[in-house]
Order: C-alpha cells, then structure tokens, then sequence
DNA sequence: ATGGTTTTTACTGCGTC
DNA sequence: GACGCGGTAAAAACCAT
C-alpha cells in the first residue's frame, strides 16, 4: 500500500496530515514532509485505527526478520562475517585464512561504527526498538520515532542529553504522530526514565525538530484503549463512543486529561448498560485516580441530559 | 519565578449487601 | 463490617506568562 513509485518519489497520501507522502528525505526513507511522518511498508503495521492489544496477544505479536529498517543505524543492510571460520563450502579455514578474516571482522565493525555519532546513533535507536517492543508498537512507529532521533541528532538537539531520556521523547512523540494513544507516563515508565525528564525533552523536541503542534489523541482513542485493555464488553465501548460524540464540546474536554474524560465516558457507559463497572477499576486501568472520574463524571451528568436516563438507574 | 488550573492524596460520611 | 460511592481540603503537578 506504500509502495513508491520510484521515479518521482511521490506516492501515497500521509494518514497522519494528508499531504502526499515523498519518497526519501536523504536516505532512502518514505517520509511525510510536512510532519515528518514515516510510512512502513508492510500493510499489517498500519496504525492510526490501530488499538492496545491485550496480553496474549502481546505475546503473539513478536516480530521476527529483518527488513530494512530505519531502527539499524546502518539500515540493517551492511552483511555480517561469520565467527564460524569457515568458508563457503563449510570447511575450516587454514590458520593463514583464520587471521586474515579475523583482521577484516575486527575492521568492519569498526568502520561500520566508526565515528561516535553513529555508534551513539546505533545505540540510541536499539533502544527504541527495545522501548517500542515492550510498549507492543506497531514498527511504524517506532521507524518514525527513530526517524524523529535521527533529525534531532542531525539538528544537534540530542547533544548531551540523557540518550534514554531522548529515546523515550521520541518514541512519545512518535505515538503522538501516529495517533496511538500512549500516555507519556506509559512511555517514561517502559524506557525506566523519570516522567519530567521525557516532558523536558518531549517539549524541545517538539520546538526545534517538530515545528507544528502535534494534538494529542482523541478521546476514543482513550475509550477503546481502555476497553480493550481492561477486556470490556464492546457493546460499552460502543455506547461510551456514542455518548463522547454527542458531547464533544471543548467546554468541557479543554485542559481536561484525556484519559479521565475516557474513564468517565466508560464509566457512565458502563453502568447505563447495567453492567456497573466498579470506578476503582477503571480509573486504574486510565491511570487516574477516582477524584478525577468522579469529576469528570459529574460535568458530564451536570451538562447533559444523561442525567435523566441514568439517574433511575442510579437510584436503584 | 509566579499564579491559575487541574490532578492527586488522604480522609470522612453515607447507603447497601 | 466491607465495599462502592460522593464529597472536600490541602498538597502536588502542570502550564502559560
């Protein structure tokens, strides 16, 4: 679906903004070029509509290969020589041969690495993917969070900061770009790095390497993250989705966390269906606390004529 | 740095099973 | 009595200035 046509490096349409996807900054990579988005090529990784997987499917979801990948400081492409020491037929080298494969082994990597640059750069995006892999993300986004690394080394912002600290904005940024509700809490507990240090980073980021803002994701986003992950019946979901769009006023949603309207909607949702979710779960799986969805919960009840359908069903 | 806003912490009281 | 829920005050965190 993302295919190039490789003469004029224009193919599809950015999911993220909509303009047209160009085929290569510099690197061969297929970028957006107004915000930077990175287009994988393999159709299973699509993932604006992509949702949390739950545990078992976590574990089904281990990828295996190499494409050619932006996450390998060389693009993964470089060929490696064997420490078998033998040769194509499979027999033993003669001692002559064994050291003079051994010298061109010990060369390559140090070519390969040889600047410092790119052995931090190679250091850096391992550790994306290894952030990326324990957040179960789809590789399109763990590309554009390298792809985010690479500007940010390549603009000097990256200099003497914290590498995981840099890592784990990026990857925030990057699930901010594509759309896949990953908390910044989330991403600084999975890098194992202090919440502030990613906001810190996450915003210079966002000011010299990213120039637009970059919205966070919707409230569905949210409510279905929440559903799945908490294993909730969709019929919920579904009415949660429903009541969020008939009030989608920014009156109440502006400056509001996300995730505590979400928990609110689903909470509501939850109980109008008679299933009554307990608010400590939910609250826990949203990562907020009760206050907040109790507050939520109350605008919402508060502004809207909700009230009258649910408080029957609250007063039983 | 500061002040305004939102979230969290911690605690209390109420009704129900 | 444990549990779920609603409320509140004060602390903490967050954000724009």
């Amino acid at each position: 679906m993302w295919k190039t046509s490789s003469d004029s490096g224009i193919s599809t349409a950015c999911p993220v903004c909509g303009k047209f996807l160009i085929g290569d900054y510099d690197k061969g990579e297929v970028v957006c070029p107004s915000c930077g988005f990175v287009a994988a090529d393999q159709a299973e990784d699509q993932g604006p509509e992509w949702k949390a997987l739950d545990l078992e499917e976590k574990e089904r979801r281990v990828r295996v290969g190499s494409p050619r990948t932006l996450s390998l400081h060389d693009f993964g492409l470089t060929t490696e020589i064997g420490g078998q020491m033998r040769d194509s037929h499979g027999k033993s080298l003669n001692p002559y041969m064994r050291n003079a494969v051994g010298k061109m082994k010990k060369w390559q990597t140090r070519i390969r690495t040889s600047s410092s640059e790119e052995r931090g750069l190679s250091n850096v995006l391992s550790r994306i993917t290894e952030v990326a892999s324990i957040l179960t993300l789809p590789r399109m986004v763990s590309e554009t969070a390298a792809h985010i690394y690479r500007v940010s080394a390549r603009m000097k912002v990256a200099k003497s900061k914290s590498i995981i600290g840099m890592t784990a904005a990026s990857v925030y940024l990057s699930c901010r770009k594509c759309g896949v509700g990953r908390s910044l809490k989330e991403v600084a507990r999975a890098a194992g790095v202090d919440k502030r240090t990613v906001a810190k980073y996450y915003r210079l980021v966002l000011k010299e390497v990213e120039r637009a803002y970059v919205p966070p994701p919707s409230v569905d986003k949210y409510i279905s993250k929440l559903v799945n992950t908490a294993k909730i019946d969709p019929k919920i979901e579904r009415l949660a989705l429903q009541l969020a769009s008939k009030t989608n006023d920014t009156k109440i949603s502006s400056g509001k966390a996300p995730a505590g309207l979400a928990a609110a909607y689903v909470y509501i949702s939850s109980v109008l269906s008679g299933e009554h979710i307990p608010q400590r779960e939910i609250a826990e799986v949203a990562e907020v606390t009760e206050v907040t969805v109790r507050n939520r919960c109350r605008e919402l009840l508060d502004n809207y004529i909700i009230r009258q359908r649910l408080k029957p069903l609250m007063a039983r």
